[in-house]
DNA sequence: TCTATTTCGGATAGTTTTATCCGATTTAAA
DNA sequence: TTTAAATCGGATAAAACTATCCGAAATAGA
């Protein structure tokens, strides 16, 4: 459904989201620890969530990711979606054709419109800060338990 | 959403069921050209279709592409999208966690699970039939009109 | 000032997806 | 039997996506 870029992103937010929250700065370390992600490529993906003012970052020593309180109490997980795969997944649509219209929609439009819609809306409906409050109360998992 | 490859393997299964109502065999080429997708591109799917027993090819001069009428009655808008893209799209999941569990959800687990299953529920309920109609009828189009 | 730590950014490589080319095989019809 | 029209299948190329490496730049703290 989504690029492994794009899972990766909502991870690493999720998890900054949830430092954040308590004032803690976090490294690019970290958060591929606790994302289950290779390093390196999630160092390209924050960089492109902070280009996009997704997330905040500091460089040097004792620098990190964060996530500024004012931004996170708004922040939309479509925010992200859009940031790294673009909103052609729910805004774009079933049979990619080259442009939509109510008055020629292609054959699978009646179908596919109220999907799409729902994932819009629960895209722009949802709030990082209660994802990362789930996680932090252990009812939700970034990662699998490895006894599982 | 879906691949490239499935957006033209629907288009084609559409476009085959149109004809094959009405016992009507189809070339690849005429296939490409009414689905506005490169030939050369098509034939691969459309193999991948025939070995997944979605659609039938009949070799040689007067051959082509067609689907019979017992199979065309049941096919199902899902039966494709598994044949091409796998069943990840609406089986699998947001985060792409190594294992999906309902006693260790991801954080989007609440919020995708109903997508996912509406998603679901919509491949395997809708009929390539149906969407050949529509298309018949001239309610529906497979690809975009010149003038818009 | 020096050093260690960390983000930033360019180069590069591997893999998958998309796309094309062309010869082999099959078959209907001349 | 020959020819023409098709699908079939392998080889290959181009583009996008995933991933890694490493040096540059910045910054806190010793
Ligand atoms: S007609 Fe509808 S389903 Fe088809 S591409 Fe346009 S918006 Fe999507
Ligand atoms: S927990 Fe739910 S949303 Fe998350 S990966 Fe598993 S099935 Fe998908």
């Amino acid at each position: 459904m989504f690029s492994r870029a794009c899972e990766y992103g909502i991870k690493a937010t999720i998890f900054i989201a949830m430092q954040s929250k308590d004032a803690r700065r976090v490294s690019l370390k970290d958060i591929a620890s606790a994302s289950n992600a290779p390093e390196a490529f999630t160092a390209k993906i924050l960089q492109i969530l902070v280009k996009a003012n997704v997330i905040d970052s500091v460089r040097g020593a004792a620098g990190g990711f964060e996530i500024d309180a004012a931004k996170l109490s708004t922040l939309k997980l479509s925010q992200i979606v859009s940031a790294i795969d673009g909103d052609e997944i729910y805004k774009g649509c079933g049979l990619g054709l080259e442009a939509c219209s109510e008055t020629q929609p292609c054959p699978v439009h009646y179908k596919f419109a109220k999907i799409r819609n729902d994932l819009r809306l629960m895209l722009e409906t949802t709030t990082i800060l209660e994802l990362a409050e789930g996680t932090s109360k252990g009812e939700t998992y970034l990662k699998r338990d490895q006894m599982l």
